[in-house]
RNA sequence: GGUGGGUUGGCCGAGAGGCGAGGCAACGGACUGCAAAUCCGUGUACACGGGUUCAAAUCCCGUACCCACCUCCA
């Protein structure tokens, strides 16, 4: 069984091969920081994170290198109305990034370069490009160095588009240009508008880097001239995807093999940048469910399918991966828990301990058909949940170290101390000063049970209720839970 | 205008020629003092119109509607 993954150069499902066996190299774009990151943004890195986590499952050693664009039109832009540098607000923002995956539980990349450390790996690609025919400084003094769009007959390949097809860029002067649809990979400092530390020295005078240019210096820095897969957002396929591949192939490096594109998550039918909105920003939307809710919703569906996204669809989301929970938590209560289910000593994948269902294999190695897959976890726990009844056995054993194992790959084991409120050790004491204080109560409870005096126990139970403590009754004893939140 | 994608049951969301993915909700049953949880069961879903085929949600043709990208949006 193989790999296969969906490759938008060539439109359709590809065996993955890797450059190099055993080996993989991922790059993949990742925000500009000017905003705070919401659903969307939250979304690309979790379905890229799947995928690196398959990967190191299947054995490959893994680099992923997602970046950011910490400079950029609008970065100075909103700094300005901010009336703050741009490298403040392009800081914060990033953390407030690093803030937000860590919450859904996103590995952190192997590296994550930023552009502004990279100018002068920029600067030398751009003079190769120059010197090879396919780029120019432009002829307006401006500073501005293009790419010469008509100098590369592939360029539109990776879109399927033909130049003439395209409207012209809008994003430079363009008198400076040989032809409408070259786009900048060097960007002269506008003393006027521009502060003096969005510049940086180049061959052309002071300036800053185009978009573009970064992805691929830093590509070919960290992965290599040649590497395995590219991913980003599908909005992101053009230009910035063609514009890369182009200036990389026409520099001379063979570039990424295999393209992959995350859709989109709607609201009201429309991207979310254009619904704009609070609510949906991580923090907003982690007060009405947990982080590890959030990741399980984003997961349920393929990463190459629209989702419309609805809090009620989220509830629902949330509702059932409690389920998965509940399994979990029953099978500890009876000594199966995560501590008793060894698997990978690094939770960053690499090969489970128990073979994992063979049709979660299927599905995942099925260009990452993670609703199957899930499809299968759920399977697996209505068949824990039957053994559970039998108490504990080899069977209900290797069920919950499957559980345990897929979810590890999803990125959703509760038990992974990465999730922030998995609770650390203040939590831990609390809940054993709980524990003292319910249990007592339970005791009194069991007893009016045995009196057969039902008032009495509901009182209690209600009681511990009001207190948001559920109690459930099970063959082994009653169980406490804290309520939903 | 060019390019890419979508329309599936009450809801979410898979699948891609034949056997009803899975979840949420609902209903019935088992278990329970009652709950909860769990298990078992219950649905003639594939935008519309044609066609191909023994067989179409799936392939072909056409129509409608929706979305995205077309130079700094994940």
């Amino acid at each position: 069984m193989t790999l296969r993954l969906y490759d938008t150069a060539t439109r359709e499902v590809r065996d993955f091969v890797p450059l190099e066996e055993g080996k993989a190299g991922v790059y993949v774009c990742g925000l500009t920081v000017q905003s705070e990151p919401h659903v969307g943004h939250v979304r690309s890195a979790v379905n890229f994170d799947v995928l690196r986590r398959w990967l190191a499952h299947q054995g490959y050693a893994v680099t992923f290198i997602r970046n950011v664009t910490d400079i950029d039109d609008k970065i100075l832009t909103k700094s300005e109305e901010q009336g703050r540098p741009w490298f403040n607000l392009a800081y914060d923002m990033h953390r407030e990034l690093d803030k937000a995956l860590a919450s859904i539980n996103v590995l952190p990349p192997t590296y994550e370069p930023g552009a502004t450390g990279h100018v002068p790996e920029m600067v030398e690609l751009i003079t190769t490009l120059i010197g090879r025919g396919h780029a120019y400084p432009a002829e307006d003094g401006s500073g501005d160095v293009y790419f010469d769009v008509r100098s590369w007959p592939a360029y539109g390949e990776l879109t399927n588009q033909g130049v003439d097809d395209m409207a012209p860029a809008e994003d430079a002067d363009p008198r400076g240009k040989r032809d409408p649809r070259d786009f900048a990979l060097w960007k002269g400092w506008k003393k006027e508008s521009e502060p003096e530390t969005a510049a940086w020295p180049s061959p052309w005078g002071p300036g800053r880097p185009g978009w573009h240019i970064e992805c691929s210096a830093m590509a070919g820095k960290y992965l290599g001239k040649a590497f395995d897969i590219h991913g980003g957002g599908v909005d992101l396929r053009f230009p910035h995807h063609e514009n890369e591949q182009a200036q990389s192939r026409a520099a001379g490096y063979p570039f990424a093999s295999y393209w992959m594109h995350n859709a989109w998550i709607t609201t009201a039918g429309e991207k979310m940048s254009k619904s704009l909105g609070n609510s949906l920003l991580i923090p907003e939307v982690l007060k009405r469910v947990r982080g590890i809710e959030l990741r399980f919703y984003i997961v349920a569906a393929h990463y190459r399918s629209h989702v419309e996204f609805s809090f009620e669809a989220l509830d629902e989301a949330a509702a059932g991966f409690r389920r998965i929970e509940n399994f979990l938590d029953r099978a500890a209560a009876i000594g199966i828990g995560r501590d008793e289910v060894p698997t990978t000593p690094s939770r960053v994948g690499g090969p489970a301990d128990v073979p994992l269902p063979d049709a979660f294999v299927a599905a995942m190695d099925d260009d990452l058909g993670t609703p199957a897959a899930v499809a299968v976890v759920y399977d697996t726990v209505r068949e824990g949940n039957k053994l559970l009844a039998g108490g504990p056995t080899a069977e209900l054993t290797t069920a919950v170290r499957q559980v345990f194992g897929m979810l590890e790959v999803l990125g959703l084991d509760p038990t992974d101390p990465a999730w922030p409120d998995a609770g650390g050790g203040a939590d831990i004491r609390l809940t054993d000063a709980v524990d003292v204080l319910v249990q007592g109560l339970l005791e009194e409870r069991a007893e009016a049970r045995a009196a057969k005096d039902w008032a009495r126990a509901d009182r209690i139970r209600d009681q511990i209720k009001a207190a948001g403590i559920e109690v459930e009754d099970t063959p082994s004893g009653p169980v406490w839970t804290l309520g939903e939140k």
